[in-house]
DNA sequence: GTACTACTTGGAGTATGCTCAAAGTCAAGG
DNA sequence: CCTTGACTTTGAGCATACTCCAAGTAGTAC
């Protein structure tokens, strides 16, 4: 998923291309019409939808809001405000901002958690190491003190 | 959610109290003990569950699971595994060292967005000071070049 | 003309993870 | 004895996000 548009055609693209591109399944690409996230797509004169370059860009950026933790429902209020125009750039401003700062928050979670299973795969190295004929199996795995 | 076990009663705990110390509601709670996430846990006489602060640690830790991307299924795997002793220590490693690399990734990708996210901030910035007569309503924000 | 492929629509079904409600039990307080 | 409150069990319902299926169409290949 690169952030330029090296990788994708010129030309408009078909449902299958755009899946393919964007890491999505077909039917989720139509799914996601259908709930409004994405815009009614441009069909083709055989009824078949297609995509301009600019269109699989908006849609992998929603995928990163995605895989950040944002909801279908965020992302559709947030398309719903770019729709509106300029009038709404402060607040869509304040929308992402508070979407970085939630993701500094889950990152910041990330790493303690890390620390924790560090902690106790450092544990478990002791244990291989020195089996502990007192060794209490830990049926509730904790990670108080040392 | 501290590591340590600074903040839980040394006696024994209800589960309103369980509830208060993990974040969890009563009927998470039970319903994680009802799907095999949680062991049966001990009765007071009169029926009502009671918890042990290594039970309340425990339950922290699966919070972290939890909270970092770990299904409840696995989870689950994972206790059964400590359930049947030491035998399964290795196995119980890998895991955790699974997870680790999986919130290695998740970390990354999360500020790969942060990047892009402070990128289309800055960009919104220079439309609010230099309101461009240009501008075209990129319907489908995305995030190549400049 | 027939087959094949790539799509279309609409609707139903599924997985995960809760969340709530109904009906009952038990112990303490007034 | 009656009420209140904190629990209990069982089962149903719900939100999110897909995922699959059936029936149909349009264009190409032979």
């Amino acid at each position: 998923m690169d952030i330029t548009a090296q990788d994708i055609p010129e030309t408009v693209t078909s449902i299958s291309q755009a899946a393919e591109l964007t890491g999505l399944t077909e039917d989720t690409i139509r799914y996601y019409e259908r709930i409004g996230l994405l815009p009614y797509a441009d069909r083709k004169p055989n009824g078949h939808r297609h995509y301009s370059r600019d269109q699989i860009l908006g849609i992998r950026f929603l995928m990163r809001l995605k895989a950040t933790g944002m909801t279908l429902e965020e992302m559709r209020h947030y398309l719903e405000l770019t729709h509106q125009g300029d009038g709404t750039l402060s607040e869509r401003y304040t929308l992402l901002e508070a979407h970085n700062d939630k993701i500094a928050r889950e990152i910041a979670k990330l790493q303690e958690t890390q620390e924790v299973i560090r902690y106790k795969l450092r544990h478990f190295r002791e244990l291989a190491e020195n089996p502990n004929t007192e060794s209490y199996d830990c049926e509730a795995p904790d990670s108080s003190g040392p």
